[in-house]
DNA sequence: ATCTTTCGATTGTGATCACAAATATGATGG
DNA sequence: CCATCATATTTGTGATCACAATCGAAAGAT
């Protein structure tokens, strides 16, 4: 049944409160996120039917859902895969970033309370928890949840769906790397994020959140790096 | 047939070389930028299949995809709608643009040539003839063709995507807009954005395409001014 | 041995149907 | 006259099926 490489896809319980097409979406988000579907690797719809036990339906729609978001790519012939990376999209992805990201933390700034700072404490806790444990998918995890508790803070907020956009496109390629966790201590920029907000100061925040997103790829930052993840 | 307020579609020839359910996105997203389907006013698969007569099920994928692109809005009740505006979301959503196309211009001028030049020249003639005929539909197309061009120069181009998105969703508050065209002469940011890049001038390309977009955007950045649109 | 060609198997697309949830409609009671 | 509830209708969801396009592998030619 495997059509050139097996793939294995984590699936949690089905819950009765969501669609079926819910949780295949995402489950097949997280499935991209965690790097389970090499890149190029074709899709088809009765297979993950088959692997997820549910008819075709559900999979016609989250599929497409999850192309609509650039998690995965329509090729002409009408396959579907997870995009494949290069050197210089990698680091177009990654200004994206930074032209959002940090802008988005300076609009939510004036809406974080106590409560949100308590929330963000909490998180950052469990980044350094999942660092200690050399657990790299819960720091990844961890880390996107923090950002989007910052971003979340403003009940206006717009860009999100447009940065997890992004997260989606470059996550199957940062899990890769993050395993190799040598070099993954980074410097808590997070601490210096939730000092910019105690102090009320945007900039100082926009800096932080710049440079948290900096460090976080900088390990595919030279051609070289990034071309051993991509084998 | 009609549910609360009838609604009237443009459509355009289907040809056999797309699909039925391509046709059907583009069929609706256009009606989506031109403002033909009012917000809040609740969409139902059947209801479109019968209007544009095709079956259900292509308007199912059109439907989910254009929601993933943010056009449409799935609200809990599972009902389709064009997502209403505020002044605020409005004013993020400018901002978002302002943050992602300017960068994008920039990034792109390396790879523009002479002959995209031309055809930047010739679509701004476009838009010239489309201000003259008074036709604000023509002026909104031709500009969204004119930013498209620039920053598709840049093969690497990834954040086009989400700058569609933030175009989808303002769209249907823009044209309402662009009908009262007495304030909508503005200063050739265009001729401001052609001559940087023939001096080769990122910064001075950036100021230019922010300019245009705040310019394009300023009828309705009075809070008073947009609400007037929102009836 | 390498490149075409051919043909069977597989795939996406789109239509139709059944069903449960949600909505609208009407009757009933205050 | 308005609120409440029961019923009838409509709606999204998901399953199944038919078909044309596509793909893959074996057979053929050079």
């Amino acid at each position: 049944m495997d059509k050139y490489s097996p793939i294995t896809i984590t699936l949690d319980q089905r819950s009765d409160a969501v669609t079926i097409t819910q949780w295949v979406y995402s489950t097949l988000r997280r499935a991209v996120m965690l790097g389970q579907i090499p890149p190029g690797r074709a899709l088809t719809i009765r297979e993950l039917a088959a692997l997820l036990d549910v008819s075709p339906m559900p999979i016609r729609e989250a599929l497409r859902q999850l192309s609509a978001e650039g998690a995965l790519e329509i090729k002409g012939n009408r396959r579907v895969m997870v995009p494949d990376m290069t050197p210089v999209k990698f680091s177009e992805l990654v200004d994206a970033r930074i032209a959002l990201e940090p802008a988005a933390a300076a609009k939510a700034l004036p809406y974080i309370n106590s409560e949100r700072v308590a929330l963000l404490r909490s998180l950052d806790a469990r980044i350094d928890e999942a660092e200690a444990a050399g657990d790299a998918e819960a720091v990844t995890h961890w880390n996107q949840e923090f950002h989007r508790a910052i971003y979340t803070s403003n009940p206006h907020q717009v860009t999100l769906p447009l940065i997890e956009s992004l997260w989606l496109q470059l996550a199957p390629f940062m899990r890769r790397s993050a395993e190799s966790l040598d070099e993954y201590y980074q410097i808590d920029r997070h601490q210096e994020a939730l000092e910019a907000i105690l102090r009320n100061d945007p900039a100082a925040l926009q800096l932080a959140i710049a440079a948290d997103i900096r460090d976080g790829c900088a390990f595919a930052q030279t051609p070289a790096k990034l071309q051993k993840l991509l084998r």
